[in-house]
Formats: C-alpha cells, sequence, structure tokens
DNA sequence: AAGGAGTTCAACCGCGAACTA
DNA sequence: TTAGTTCGCGGTTGAACTCCT
C-alpha cells in the first residue's frame, strides 16, 4: 500500500487563496525552488509540497506566459504533438514561458477539436476514414501515451539529462514518417548542461534526421 | 431572465522514476 | 541490494464560466 505523499488532515485543497499565493512566492523568493515536501511546513501553509510545487511551476514562477496561444504556438504543438505524443512536459519546453498543464489544456479544449474538424485524427495526426473511437478518454490511439508509455515501441522518456545520454533516441515506424514528412522542420535541439557537455564529447551523438533539421531539446 | 448544455482550466490523483540511507 | 522517500509527469475531475434556447 502506497504511504499518501502527505498527511492528509489539516491540509488544505483546492483554489489557492491571494495569501497562500503570496507566502509560496515570498518563501521561494527568498530560499529559492526545492525540496517541495519541506516548503508547506517552511512557508507556513496547509498545503502538500506537490500542491506547491504545481502552483508555483504553473501559475506562480515569473516567467510564466499568461494568455491566449500565437498561432505559431499553436503549430509547433501540433508538430512537437505528432513527433512526441502526450509529453506535456517537453512539449511545454518547447514553448517559452508555457506550462504542461496549460499546454496539455489547451490540446484538449482547442486543438484536438480543430484537428477533428479539419477531418485529422489528433491521436495520429493523419486524416481519419473511420474514426472508430469517439470517446475522448479511450481515443489515444496506438501512437499516443497511453500505448507509447505504458506498452511496448516507447519512446524513452529521459527524466534527466543524464539518462538520456545514456539512450538512443528511436522511433516507432509511424513516428519516423511523421519526422520524414516534408512538412515538418521542427528545429528541435538537444541541450545539455555546460558541466555534461565536455563528458559527452566522446560520445556518439544522438540519433537525428537531418534531412528534416529534427533534433531533439531534452534539457528537462 | 432562467436554466440546461457545453467549454475551460486550475487542481488533484496515482504511477513510475530517481534518489537516498 | 533493497526499501523507503521524494519528485515529476500525464490523466482526470469538477467548479466556474459562457453560450444557447
Amino acid at each position: 500500500m502506497r504511504k499518501p505523499c502527505c498527511d492528509k488532515e489539516n491540509i488544505n485543497k483546492g483554489a489557492w487563496s491571494k495569501q497562500e499565493d503570496q507566502k509560496l512566492i515570498d518563501y521561494i523568493r527568498v530560499h529559492g525552488e526545492g525540496c517541495w515536501r519541506s516548503i508547506p511546513k517552511a512557508a507556513g501553509l496547509h498545503r502538500c509540497g506537490k500542491s506547491c510545487r504545481l502552483r508555483w511551476l504553473n501559475y506562480l514562477r515569473p516567467d510564466i506566459k499568461r494568455g491566449i496561444f500565437a498561432e505559431d504556438e499553436e503549430d509547433l504543438i501540433i508538430k512537437l504533438h505528432a513527433l512526441l505524443g502526450n509529453r506535456w512536459s517537453l512539449i511545454a519546453g518547447r514553448l517559452p514561458g508555457r506550462t504542461d498543464n496549460e499546454v496539455k489544456n489547451y490540446w484538449n479544449s482547442h486543438i484536438r477539436r480543430k484537428l477533428i474538424k479539419m477531418g485529422i485524427d489528433p491521436n495520429n495526426h493523419k486524416p481519419h476514414q473511420s474514426f472508430s473511437r469517439p470517446h475522448a478518454s479511450s481515443a489515444e490511439g496506438a501512437s499516443t501515451s497511453e500505448s507509447m508509455n505504458k506498452g511496448h515501441n516507447k519512446v524513452p522518456i529521459f527524466k534527466s539529462p543524464l539518462a538520456a545520454t545514456h539512450h538512443r533516441i528511436s522511433f516507432t515506424e509511424q513516428e519516423s514518417a511523421i519526422i520524414s514528412s516534408p512538412s515538418l522542420n521542427l528545429d528541435l535541439t538537444i541541450a545539455l548542461p555546460s558541466s555534461l557537455i565536455g563528458a559527452l564529447e566522446e560520445d556518439t551523438p544522438v540519433q537525428n534526421s537531418e534531412s528534416t533539421n529534427t533534433q531533439i531539446d531534452l534539457n528537462c
């Protein structure tokens, strides 16, 4: 049985108040991010660390860009989704000031619908012949994160730059087809912390599709 | 104006990975 | 090596909001 992430008693849930926001902002300004589990207590918040982390990363961070997505941002999301599936954090990483939650919400509420209207299956980015799985939750098709993350043929997800260096990025046939598409010209670059660059120089470069100028940014 | 349907988005949950002792 | 802890992610939920009749 998994232990809960925090003591459920004496923990506030739901929307954050202005006072709570301010406490969190003030604390992080002084002490910086990190050790989310201890932040609530230290900052005097009756929240679990997870909740603080989410609130900070998605809404309170000073570099967050709010508001409507620009057309080029939307375009990029579609292309990145075709390439990466539901790896929202990776996609958001290519959109300065945007968070994974925001990108995910925008995809589900706007882009997804738009693609369906255009006759494109949002799961595989191909014109759908017969859209056999109309229900949203079950419509995560063979190429989406559900199958890629939990099933076979998954694209590796690198939780740390170091992990990324120990894997060769590989793509399924379908993803390779997308990458090879002449309409797709992604400029995704592998970005690693400078401390690692030296150590990597002897290693072989990560697989990349020259013809499409496609590189993957895994600076996460 | 009312209220039901549809949409948006902030927040929570559970899981797996990474880390630590 | 292993078990416990923490972090980060994607999926899902539900309250608030908007639109439509």
